[in-house]
RNA sequence: CGCGGGGUAGAGCAGUCUGGUAGCUCGUCAGGCUCAUAACCUGAAGGUCGUUGGUUCAAAUCCUUCCCCCGCAACCA
């Protein structure tokens, strides 16, 4: 089985934070669900170069525009790294292999293309085309004075798509999840799409189109075109994995970009003749301690400080544990901490302590023993099933409620460890606290493996103390043997 | 009358499609346990489910009135 997960390629023009490393987080969890579950995976993820506003800011900063493509380029990559993201491949806009794609793609979905005026009013100063909606008093929002203008452009035949894309919504219901913004998406095709403008004279920051001097494409092809680029297209060798990828394919996007891959993507794949991804995926917007997050508000939250601040897998743990995937969520100091104490410290850093100590206290030795009662049988059964009731939330991208389900598995051991009283059973029944003791390892494998996507180097550290490999889910179907244990240390130690 | 989502315990949410003792997490109060990171487990208190009227034996759930909040409304990377 193949699968293919995206994360939007980020626009260069400003640093990355919170919600860039959200997305990819998100992702993220996504491959490696993926992969430990068996499958082929491709993870992209990468930076989007091209365009007026990049042009300049280079040229404020003082740099060469390619100069500046690089070092910003490289703060995103910097973040990716820092998030501890298994991304396969990192895809830059300028990158040869990547102006070919989207050359390719044009020219397959040039019966579609014709050359008219787009017209707008124009920010001489801002050099870009202002909304409508955006013009008050004349004035753009910089405060920029527009102009009426136009110019030759190219313009894609999005109209004719219209009937066509509603026809795929409809046959393929979780083409754009959550249910909300299908929704959303599908009342915006109804109410008539109009062609859309591709190409643009004014700016040469951007790839050239074929055959066209004086044009570059303006950011849906190009920008869009990546998830392409990234799977090898448009090598022929590389059409049947493009296929089987794009088919098997998750776009996690921005609520702000969904349309474009909603809408736009789509019909550009159609038109081209290649396959539609499997599902766009639009997740929500944080704010900072309740406000909108804003750089004169000064509440940004920074990816690398708060990292450091409460830890990498603390802080993928609470992005998507306090929000439900697809929701818009807070994020605010007083809740991570929360989150951190009662969650991870008091109920899964608890449980792995009290119950690794305690074999340790008994001589440091898992003795096993299967020949369960009924006490340590559902706790098994339920720990050997964790994944299988996991996988339906996840391929349904649900990742809340998949951490939450590895929570009550938490529960359910803490609560089965004050019921069956192992400190008790050491003095008047041991061949009991074998299978008792058994049942939690069993468990414990279980929650780390169900944690291992989210939290992967806290879920190396449990599978450490317990010596399971943790490479694939198929480890959780094996016995445990009789074997020594090293002590273990504190997870997620507490400040007090 | 542009389209859509939402208003449920102190806070944050589920439940609404397929009417039938209103549930979860945190907080509060009480109890239990002592293996464990003063962690863990149990129990209790707390809601006339935004508002009006209606359908029904029965409505958070269906229909209706009004109020409030939030997205989207086309080129925004």
């Amino acid at each position: 089985m193949k699968f293919c997960v995206t994360t939007p390629i980020y626009y260069i023009n400003g640093d990355p934070h919170i919600g860039h490393a959200y997305a990819s987080i998100a992702a993220d969890i996504m491959a490696r669900f993926a992969r430990l579950d068996g499958m082929e995976v491709h993870f992209s993820t990468g930076t989007d170069e091209h365009g007026v506003k990049v042009a300049r800011s280079a040229e404020s900063a003082g740099m060469d525009v390619l100069e500046f493509s690089d070092l910003m380029s490289q703060r995103f990559r910097n973040m990716s790294d820092k998030i501890n993201m298994s991304y396969d491949d990192f895809i830059r806009t300028t990158e040869k292999r990547h102006e070919k794609a989207a050359q390719t793609l044009w020219n397959m979905i040039e019966k579609d293309i014709y050359c008219d005026t787009y017209a707008g009013w124009y920010s001489a100063r801002d050099e870009e085309y202002v909304t409508e909606s955006d013009v008050v008093d004349g004035k753009a929002p910089s405060g920029a004075s527009v102009e009426w203008m136009e110019e030759a452009s190219y313009f894609f035949k999005l109209s004719d798509y219209q009937d066509k894309l509603l026809d795929w919504y409809e046959k393929n219901p979780d083409f754009i999840l959550p249910t909300s913004r299908r929704n959303e998406v599908i009342s915006f095709v109804k109410g008539g799409l109009k062609d859309l403008s591709i190409s643009r004279s004014k700016f040469t920051w951007g790839i050239p189109i074929p055959h066209l001097d004086g044009h570059v494409m303006y950011v849906w092809i190009d920008a869009l075109t990546n998830y392409l680029t990234s799977l090898g297209y448009p090598d022929p060798e590389k059409a049947v994995y493009v296929s089987e990828m794009m088919e098997n394919c998750v776009h996690v996007v921005g609520k702000e970009i969904l349309r474009f891959h909603a809408v736009y993507w789509p019909a550009f794949l159609m038109s081209a003749g290649l396959r539609l991804p499997k599902r766009i995926y639009a997740h929500g917007w944080w704010t900072s301690e309740g406000q909108k997050m804003s750089k004169s508000v000064g509440n940004v939250v920074d990816p690398h400080e708060i990292i450091e601040e409460y830890g990498l897998d603390q802080v993928r743990y609470f992005l998507f544990r306090e929000v439900k995937f697809g929701e818009d969520g807070d994020f605010s100091k007083s809740a991570i901490k929360k989150r951190i104490s009662f969650d991870l410290a008091n109920d899964l850093g608890n449980l792995v302590q009290r119950v690794l100590a305690f074999i340790q206290k008994i001589g440091g030795r898992l003795v096993v023993d299967y020949d369960f009662s009924e006490d340590e049988r559902k706790l098994f059964e339920n720990s050997r099933s964790l994944i299988n009731r996991v996988r339906p939330l996840m391929e349904k991208q649900d990742l809340h409620a998949s951490m939450s389900t590895v929570w009550e598995l938490i529960a359910e051991s803490n609560k089965f460890v004050n019921d069956m009283r192992p400190w008790e059973l050491v003095k008047n029944n041991p061949q009991k606290l074998n299978k008792v003791i058994t049942a939690l390892c069993e468990s414990i494998r279980s929650i780390s493996f169900g944690l291992a996507p989210f939290m992967p180097d806290t879920a190396q550290k449990i599978f450490n103390f317990i010596n399971v490999e943790g490479k694939s889910f198929e480890e959780i179907k094996s016995n445990f043997a009789d074997q020594d244990f090293q002590e273990p240390f504190t997870l997620f130690p507490k400040d007090n």
